[in-house]
DNA sequence: GCCCTCACG
DNA sequence: GACGTACGTGAGGGCC
C-alpha cells in the first residue's frame, strides 16, 4: 500500500494501436493547409471521451518508437512484412503526440521497445504499488496482462475486457495466453507458431498439458501423427514464437510511474492545438472549457456551456406573454412538451418548454398537481385518486390553467412565421394536435442528425447533447424516480420540472444552431427538406389516424390458441418424459441432446445449445416427434403472445384503433421502423399467421386499399448496378427470376422446374443481400461448393453485378459512407474494422444499403405527395400504414377506383422530377374488408 | 439488461 | 482451421 504514487488507478494507452486503427476507421479528412489528420480527429475524441468518462487520476499515452525492437535482434524476420505506414498517415504519427501534450498527458516512448513492453512494465510497477490499471487498447497482444485489478478496456467498442472475456477469446486464462499465441502463430506479426495448428487446438493441448513447455517435453503423446510430428519438429520455433509474444515486464523505463498523475490541461494550449488542426466542432464542443483565448474571434457568439443557464419557471398569463413576444421577434423558438406518458396518442399534456436563445429557457406548468412526493414517501396508498386533492389540502401548483395556456400559444405555434424547432417534434405534434393545435412549421434535430451523421450513432437527445457537447442532460429517471416509485411527470415538483424540462428545450435549440448549418456544408439539405422534414406532419397524421381492429377476431384466436397450447404442452411433456418450460432454449436443449441425446447438438458461444427453427426442422424431418411438436408450439406461441393478446390491450379505447408510432431516425438505411406496436411485421408467411390480417379492418363503408411495389429492390438493383439484361427483362413485364434462371444456368424458361425458378430468386434476393456462398448455401440447403459455382455463374452473366459490388466496397471504405440515388448517406464505420467478420459485415451494409436505401426514399417520397394527390382529386382516403414497399389505405366504397388509380400514379412516378429511372416501377393493389383481403 | 427466437420487408 | 456469415427492423420470454 505505502507507496509514493499519488494516484489509485492509471490509466495507459496504447496510442500506435489507436492510431492505426483510427486512420483505417475514420474517413479521409485534412486541415486547411493539406496535412490529414483524421487519425489525429480520431485519437483526440478518443482522449476527450476518456478524460470525461472516466474519474481515473493516473494517465499515459504509450506509443512504438519506431519499427524495430529487441524482438528482431533474436527474429529478423518480426513484423518485418509489414507494409509501410501509409503517405497519409506518416505526418500523424507526430501530430498525435502533439495532442497528447496538448492535453497535458504524458506520452511515453523507448527506442528499442515496444509500447506494450513498456505498457506491460508499468502496469506491474502499479499494481505492486496497489494501484489499479486500465488499459486502453483494442490489441489482443495485450491480453496477457489481465489480472486482477489489471483489466483492458477497447476504446472503440468501449467495452471491458477481464479475465472471462479473455477464456471466450483464447480458452485459456491470461497467464496461458502467450503459451497458446506460441503455437497458434500469428500472421499479421510474422509470428511464426506450429503448423498446423490453430487458437482452438492450441487452446485444447494447453488446457490438457499444462503449459507450453510441458506441452513440447511429452509432444510424444499426442495421438494425431502429423500434429505430434509438427509439434516435435517445430519445438524451437515454438518457443522463439512465446518470446516474440510475451511481453518484456522489467523494461528499464526512463519516466518513473508517480510521474504520471492526472493534471488539467491549459485551456488555450488545448485550443491553440485545436485550431492548428481546424478542429472547429470539438473546440464548440469544448465551449467553456477551453476558457478565454478567443483572438481568433472566429466562435465570436460562443455559446454558454449547457449547465449554466437560465431557466425560468412560467405560472403567469403575462410572463408567457413575454415568451411568446420574444419568440414572434426572433421567428424561432424551440419547443419541447411534456406529458404523463410515453405513447403521444394517450398521453396528456403537463408543460411546455421553449427557448429562444442559449441558456435561456422557460418550463410552462399546466397539467401538475399536488406533488404528493412526500405523502408517497410514507404511505404508497396508490389505488383511485378520489375527487381531486384529497384532505383539502389544495397544494396544486400555481400554474396557468391548462386550456388558457392553450389558447395564448396556439397563434404562435401555428404562425407561418415562427418556425417552431423541436427534438423528436412529431411527439410534440400529436400531443398539440390533440389539444387542437397544428403545429407548423417546424424543424427536427433529431432528423437534422440522422441526415447527416446516419449510421455512426443514435439520434437521441441524450446521444447528441452528450456527443456534440460533452453534456449529461438530467434523466428523466432523475427527477421522476424509477421502478415502483416513478411517478409521471405531473407529480414531478415545478423547480425539478423546471431543470429538466427548460434544459431538454435549451439543448435542442443548441443543437439546432450547430447541425442546420452543417446540411449545406455535408450537402445534406435536399434529403432533408424534400424527403424528411415533409414527412414529419404525414406520418403524425397516420399515426393519429390509426387502423381499426376487430378485437372480437383476436379474442377468439387467442381462445384458440390457448386450447392448443395446453394440448400441445401437455404431448410435449410426454414425450420428453418430463415436465419442463417449453419456451426455454436452455431447458429445450437439454431435453433434445443430453436427455433424449438426439444428433446435432452445437452449442454457441454463450455455452447453450442452439435451438432455431432450422434445427428442429432438421430434427423433425428425421422423424422425431418432440422437435415437430416444439415448433407448432412456438409458432402459437409467438402469434398468441406477440400477436392476438397484445394487440387486443394495444386498441386505444377513445378511438377504438390501434395507433402505432414511426421511428424516423432509427434504420441506418432510411426506412421507418414501427413499435408500440409494430405493425410493420403483422404475420403473412404462413396461414395460420395470416389470419391475424383478418383483425385488421375497414370502418363501415370502407374497405381496405393496399398499394405495394413489385420487385422495387431488385429494380433498383438493376438500375444502380447497371445490369442491362435485368432492366430488358423489367422493362417488358418478364417473370424475373425465371429470367435469372434461364440466363445463369442456361434452361429455357418455357417449363422450368419450379426448383430452379427458387434458387433463382434466393440468388436474386442473394444480390441485395451482398451474397456469400455461406449465406447462400444455408438459405437454399445446398452444399457451399455448389453455392460458390452459381455465384460464380452468375457473376460472369452480369457482370455489372460484381462492378457495383466491388464499387460499394470501395466507395465506402473511402469515405466511410455510401450514398442512394437521392443522396441520402448511409455511414457505415465498421468497413474500416481490422476484424474480418465485422469488416465483411461492413461490406455487406454497403452493397445493401443504396438498394434498400434508395427504396426507402422513393415510397417516402410518394408518401409527402399521396395526400396532396388525393386532396385535388376530392378524394377522402386515409393513408393509415407504410410497410416499406406497401401503402394501405382505408377508402370509402364508392372512392375505390379512383383512390386506386391516383395511389398508383404517384407511387409509380415517385421519382419524379428528380430522376429519371431506366427501370420502371410498378405497383400493385389490392382492396378488402381486411387486411388479409386487401394484400 | 442480455440472449434467443421469430414476426415482417 | 479460421473471425463468422446474407440486408434492415421490433417484441416477448427466459434468465441472471
Amino acid at each position: 500500500m505505502s507507496n509514493s504514487i499519488p494516484f489509485n488507478h492509471i490509466y495507459l494507452i496504447d496510442g500506435s494501436g489507436y492510431i492505426f486503427r483510427a486512420f483505417y476507421g475514420i474517413p479521409p479528412m485534412t486541415r486547411p493547409d493539406g496535412t490529414p489528420v483524421n487519425a489525429v480527429y480520431g485519437y483526440t475524441n478518443m482522449l476527450i471521451k476518456l478524460l470525461a468518462d472516466h474519474e481515473s487520476d493516473g494517465f499515459a499515452v504509450i506509443f512504438d518508437a519506431g519499427r524495430e525492437s529487441f524482438r528482431n535482434e533474436f527474429y529478423p524476420q518480426y513484423k518485418a512484412q509489414r507494409p509501410d505506414a501509409p503517405e497519409e498517415l506518416i505526418p500523424q504519427f507526430g501530430l498525435i503526440r502533439e495532442a497528447t501534450r496538448a492535453f497535458n498527458l504524458p506520452s511515453i516512448e523507448m527506442k528499442g521497445y515496444e509500447a506494450d513492453d513498456l505498457i506491460a512494465t508499468y502496469a506491474r510497477e502499479a499494481k505492486e504499488a496497489g494501484v489499479k490499471v486500465t488499459i486502453v487498447s483494442s490489441d489482443k497482444d495485450l491480453m496477457q496482462l489481465v489480472e486482477p485489478d489489471v483489466e483492458l478496456l477497447d476504446p472503440m467498442k468501449n467495452i471491458a475486457i477481464g479475465e472471462e472475456q479473455v477464456l471466450d477469446k483464447f480458452g485459456v486464462k491470461p497467464d496461458r495466453v502467450v503459451d497458446v499465441q506460441a503455437l497458434a502463430g500469428d500472421s499479421v506479426d510474422n509470428v511464426p507458431g506450429v503448423p498446423g495448428i490453430g487458437i482452438k487446438t492450441a487452446a485444447q493441448l494447453i488446457n490438457e498439458y499444462g503449459d507450453l513447455e510441458s506441452l513440447l517435453n511429452r509432444a510424444e503423446e499426442i495421438k494425431q501423427p502429423k500434429r505430434r510430428q509438427n509439434l516435435i519438429e517445430h519445438a524451437e520455433l515454438a518457443r522463439i514464437s512465446r518470446r516474440l509474444v510475451e511481453l518484456k515486464r522489467d523494461v528499464p523505463v526512463d519516466d518513473d510511474l508517480s510521474g504520471f498523475d492526472r493534471m488539467d490541461p491549459d485551456g488555450s494550449v488545448l485550443r491553440a492545438f485545436l485550431e492548428e488542426n481546424g478542429f472547429r466542432s470539438i473546440i464548440a464542443r469544448l465551449g467553456e472549457t477551453l476558457g478565454g483565448g478567443n483572438e481568433a474571434g472566429q466562435s465570436a457568439e460562443a455559446e454558454a456551456a449547457p449547465g449554466e443557464s437560465e431557466y425560468e419557471l412560467v405560472q403567469t398569463k403575462d410572463a408567457l406573454a413575454r415568451w411568446i413576444a420574444e419568440a414572434n421577434k426572433e421567428g424561432i423558438v424551440t419547443i419541447d412538451t411534456e406529458t404523463t406518458g410515453l405513447d403521444a396518442h394517450s398521453a396528456e399534456l403537463v408543460g411546455v418548454s421553449l427557448s429562444c436563445k442559449a441558456g435561456k429557457a422557460c418550463y410552462i406548468p399546466v397539467g401538475h398537481r399536488s406533488t404528493e412526493a412526500a405523502a408517497a414517501a410514507d404511505s404508497d396508498q396508490g389505488g383511485l385518486d378520489l375527487a381531486g386533492p384529497t384532505d383539502g389540502s389544495d397544494d396544486t401548483p400555481s400554474q396557468i390553467p391548462r386550456d388558457e395556456a392553450i389558447a395564448l400559444l396556439k397563434p404562435v405555434l401555428e404562425d407561418a412565421g415562427v418556425l417552431k424547432v423541436g427534438q423528436n417534434i412529431k411527439y410534440d405534434m400529436i400531443v398539440l394536435a390533440r389539444y387542437g393545435i397544428e403545429m407548423a412549421p417546424i424543424d427536427d434535430t433529431m432528423l437534422l442528425s440522422y441526415v447527416i451523421e446516419g449510421g455512426l450513432h443514435g439520434h437521441g437527445m441524450d446521444d447528441l447533447a452528450q456527443l456534440h457537447f460533452g453534456h449529461s442532460t438530467i434523466k428523466f429517471k432523475d427527477v421522476a424516480g424509477s421502478g415502483k416509485s416513478q411517478v409521471t411527470f405531473d407529480k414531478v415538483p415545478l423547480d425539478k420540472a423546471l431543470d429538466y424540462a427548460a434544459e431538454d428545450a435549451d439543448i435542442t435549440g443548441r443543437l439546432h444552431r450547430l447541425l442546420k448549418p452543417r446540411l449545406v456544408t455535408d450537402r445534406m439539405t435536399t434529403v432533408y427538406e424534400t424527403i424528411e422534414r415533409p414527412l414529419v406532419p404525414v406520418l403524425a397524421r397516420m399515426e393519429r389516424t390509426g387502423i381499426k381492429v376487430d378485437r372480437d377476431v383476436l379474442r377468439r384466436m387467442s381462445n384458440d390458441f390457448a386450447q392448443r397450447l395446453a394440448e400441445l404442452e401437455t404431448q410435449i411433456h410426454t414425450l420428453a418424459g418430463r415436465s419442463f418450460t417449453i419456451g426455454s432454449p436452455k431447458q429445450l436443449g437439454e431435453i433434445l441432446f443430453d436427455e433424449m441425446s438426439l444428433p446435432g447438438g452445437k452449442k454457441g458461444k454463450s455455452g447453450a445449445y442452439a435451438t432455431g427453427a432450422d434445427i428442429l426442422e432438421s430434427l423433425a424431418a428425421q422423424g422425431h416427434d418432440l422437435p415437430a411438436r416444439v415448433l407448432d408450439w412456438r409458432q402459437l406461441a409467438k402469434l398468441k403472445s406477440t400477436y392476438t393478446d397484445s394487440l387486443q390491450e394495444q386498441i386505444n379505447p377513445e378511438t377504438g384503433r390501434i395507433h402505432t408510432s414511426y421511428a424516423q431516425a432509427i434504420a441506418s438505411t432510411g426506412r421507418l421502423s414501427s413499435n408500440d406496436p409494430n405493425l410493420q411485421n403483422i404475420p403473412i408467411r404462413t396461414e395460420e399467421g395470416r389470419k391475424i390480417r383478418e383483425a385488421f379492418v375497414a370502418e363501415e363503408g370502407c374497405k381496405l386499399l393496399s398499394v405495394d411495389y413489385s420487385q422495387i429492390e431488385l429494380r433498383l438493383a438493376a438500375e444502380i448496378a447497371d445490369i442491362e439484361s435485368l432492366r430488358q427483362a423489367f422493362l417488358e413485364g418478364q417473370d424475373i427470376h425465371a429470367i435469372t434462371a434461364s440466363q445463369v444456368f442456361g434452361v429455357p424458361v418455357e417449363g422450368m422446374d419450379p426448383m430452379i425458378r427458387r434458387q433463382a430468386k434466393a440468388i436474386n434476393f442473394g444480390i441485395i443481400y451482398g451474397i456469400s456462398a455461406f449465406g447462400l448455401a444455408n438459405n437454399l440447403r445446398i452444399p457451399q461448393n455448389e453455392a460458390r459455382n452459381y455465384i460464380a455463374a452468375y457473376f460472369e452473366r452480369y457482370p455489372g453485378i460484381k462492378a457495383y459490388m466491388e464499387r460499394a466496397k470501395a466507395d465506402c471504405k473511402k469515405h466511410g459512407f455510401v450514398t442512394t440515388l437521392f443522396g441520402r448517406k448511409i455511414h457505415i464505420p465498421a468497413i474500416g474494422e481490422k476484424n474480418p467478420a465485422r469488416k465483411n459485415f461492413g461490406e455487406r451494409a454497403a452493397i445493401n444499403a443504396p438498394i434498400q436505401g434508395t427504396a426507402a426514399d422513393v415510397i417516402k417520397r410518394a408518401m409527402i405527395r399521396v395526400p396532396r394527390a388525393l386532396a385535388t382529386a376530392g378524394l377522402d382516403a386515409k393513408m393509415l400504414l407504410q410497410v416499406h414497399d406497401e401503402l394501405l389505405f382505408e377508402v370509402p366504397e364508392a372512392q375505390i377506383e379512383e383512390t386506386t388509380a391516383v395511389v398508383r400514379e404517384v407511387m409509380e412516378k415517385a421519382c419524379d422530377p428528380a430522376l429519371k429511372l431506366s427501370v420502371p416501377l410498378v405497383a400493385d393493389a389490392g382492396v378488402g374488408r381486411n387486411w388479409a383481403e386487401a394484400h
